[in-house]
DNA sequence: CGAATGACCTGTGAGC
DNA sequence: TGCTCACAGGTCATTC
């Protein structure tokens, strides 16, 4: 499911449930996820208090005061759940669901926390494709998960002289590249889609071919399609959901992506075509991009 | 070395 | 109604 722009929208829906709050009771359903739970999961996180929640790339980071950092991803179809009873249902500008009968006993529920927000926080993945894990918060950047990992999309440092560079003498299509973890954080199958098109890039030109002229308007749409996905709560598709359980609303916004057949957007007279580059999706219009 | 492919899972919608 | 197939936001190991 989810990209930078949904991983920062549940970020900023699970903060006021979890960030400075202590996680009174966990527990872990099923451990068989992509990479399976610690054995001692519940030891190192019940009872411990969530000092920060900050993502980098497509993980979700909670600083713990035992000084290790519970690391989240949420695979393709993750999500984290907020729940609160009451008048506590309204907490900074987010309002949850009550929990509704059986809570954190879906089939999918892998894990569930209690905070004394009070909330209750239940992570869903039917896919298990997302996973867990413990870090040492002075040691995140070198983990495994980390190493090599590339710069943030909405960092100062991400501009066209930077893209530039990490393009240079690519003879991957722009695509892939873009969907390189190793050089840019966070991007996924959606943006980089929505990217290229504002940029008017073909999808299939070599990383390395990308016209110098082409590079500062294809930086600035990332920056802004990210941007803008992130004020919409992300892109819903099927299972994207924020931590209120609210669906995002930038799918309404895509140019290209999953409209195959439709009228480009960009007042050509371009239909857009799928196809498919290193065994996903891609869309464009083969009449504006190039 | 870098780049393409398939594997990992379950669920859903389309087509018959 | 029910079957089968293609496909879905990501990442990782393996192969060329």
């Amino acid at each position: 499911m989810p990209e930078l722009p949904e991983v920062e929208t549940v970020r900023l829906g699970l903060a006021p449930a979890m960030e400075g709050h202590t996680l009174t009771h966990v527990e872990t359903r099923r451990g068989d996820l992509r990479v399976p739970f610690p054995k001692d999961f519940v030891a190192r996180t019940q009872g411990r208090k969530v000092r920060h929640l900050r993502r980098r790339a497509k993980y979700l980071l909670a600083d713990l005061d035992s000084g290790e950092t519970l690391v989240i991803h949420l695979g393709m179809s993750g999500r984290m759940s907020v729940y609160a009873e009451g008048h506590q249902r309204k907490l900074g500008n987010y309002v949850y669901q009550t929990p509704p009968n059986g809570a954190g006993h879906g089939k999918h529920d892998h894990v569930v926390f209690e905070t004394d927000a009070p909330a209750r926080i239940v992570f869903n993945d039917h896919r298990r494709f997302g996973l867990m894990a413990l870090v040492e918060t002075a040691h995140l950047e070198q983990d495994k998960l980390f190493r090599g990992i590339g710069i943030e999309p909405l960092s100062d440092d991400f501009n066209a002289a930077f893209l530039a560079k990490a393009l240079v003498g690519k003879k991957t299509p722009i695509k892939s590249a873009l969907l390189d973890q190793r050089l840019i954080a966070g991007l996924g199958n959606i943006y980089v889609c929505e990217a290229l098109f504002r940029a008017g890039i073909s999808p299939k030109r070599l990383a390395g071919a990308v016209k110098k002229e082409k590079i500062a308007p294809l930086a600035a749409a990332i920056r802004k399609v990210l941007r803008d996905a992130i004020a919409a709560g992300g892109s819903t598709l099927r299972d994207h959901a924020q931590a209120t359980g609210d669906p995002g609303n930038f799918q309404h916004h895509f140019l290209v992506y999953d409209r195959e057949g439709l009228p480009c957007k960009n007042k050509c007279p371009g239909t857009v075509k799928r196809i498919v580059q290193a065994g996903r999706s891609t869309f464009y219009c083969p009449k504006c991009q190039t």
